[in-house]
DNA sequence: CTGCTCACTTACCCCGAGGTGAGCACGCAC
DNA sequence: GTGCGTGCTCACCTCGGGGTAAGTGAGCAG
């Protein structure tokens, strides 16, 4: 259970977490991850517009950084259940305040005065 | 105090708030300004290789989504100073578990076991 | 035989966020 | 005159995160 991706050049504890959290889809998929464990088309499915290379290569990030879990099925055709370990869990319970105030400030205020 | 940089793509409010502080150097702008407002010079000073011209950048975006407030003073040499807005003090509250996350789990681990 | 599912990998390409370095306008000190 | 400090803007370039498309391998349906 151990992250650190840039060792030592953290200014704070936010940025330290923006680096994992940084890529693309990584909140979506952690979004996706918290009601329950998801395959990896069942994901792909879920986040419309998300390649396979780059949905594969996020899961992996989020994996060595010990946030999610993967867990292969020797089945024909294979299976991939993808959970969150409870370090992404925890991860998300301290995303939960940024995803309110998202949805209070951004997505309401788009609603009321839309821009571009 | 209206938000909203890709209006009508957002999944949910977490994204949504990624879009706004998605800069590079933008979630070291608002903990240097957390504690006081700051000079642009004192905010160069503050974050450490940031350049000029990304840093004048993103306290624009920052002011145009109303995160911070922009203010001249007409001296010579001339002064500017920058500081939160409430909607930007809601949103540096709104990052403190991700900060608090951050330090225990990235920070912490860095300590133990650094990796790479 | 062909085609389909699933979970990827591989090779290649592209574009934009961010970095580099210069310039600017003002007044003061020297 | 030269230089300095301030808070920028402008033109140019780099580089890597992410997109595109194709391939893989086992087994089943038809």
């Amino acid at each position: 259970m151990v992250v650190a991706r840039r060792p030592g050049s953290y200014e704070c504890g936010i940025d330290a977490a923006m680096d994992v959290i940084g890529g693309k889809w990584k909140v979506l998929i952690l979004w996706a991850l918290d009601e329950r464990a998801r395959r990896f088309g069942e994901l792909r499915r879920l986040l419309p517009g998300v390649t396979e290379k780059v949905l594969a290569s996020h899961l992996r990030e989020l994996e060595a950084d010990g946030i999610v879990h993967r867990e292969v099925f020797d089945e024909v055709p294979p299976r991939v259940e993808y959970s969150l370990t409870p370090l992404g869990a925890s991860l998300n319970g301290a995303l939960e305040p940024l995803g309110a105030w998202g949805r209070e400030h951004v997505l309401g205020a788009e609603v009321r005065a839309p821009r571009r």
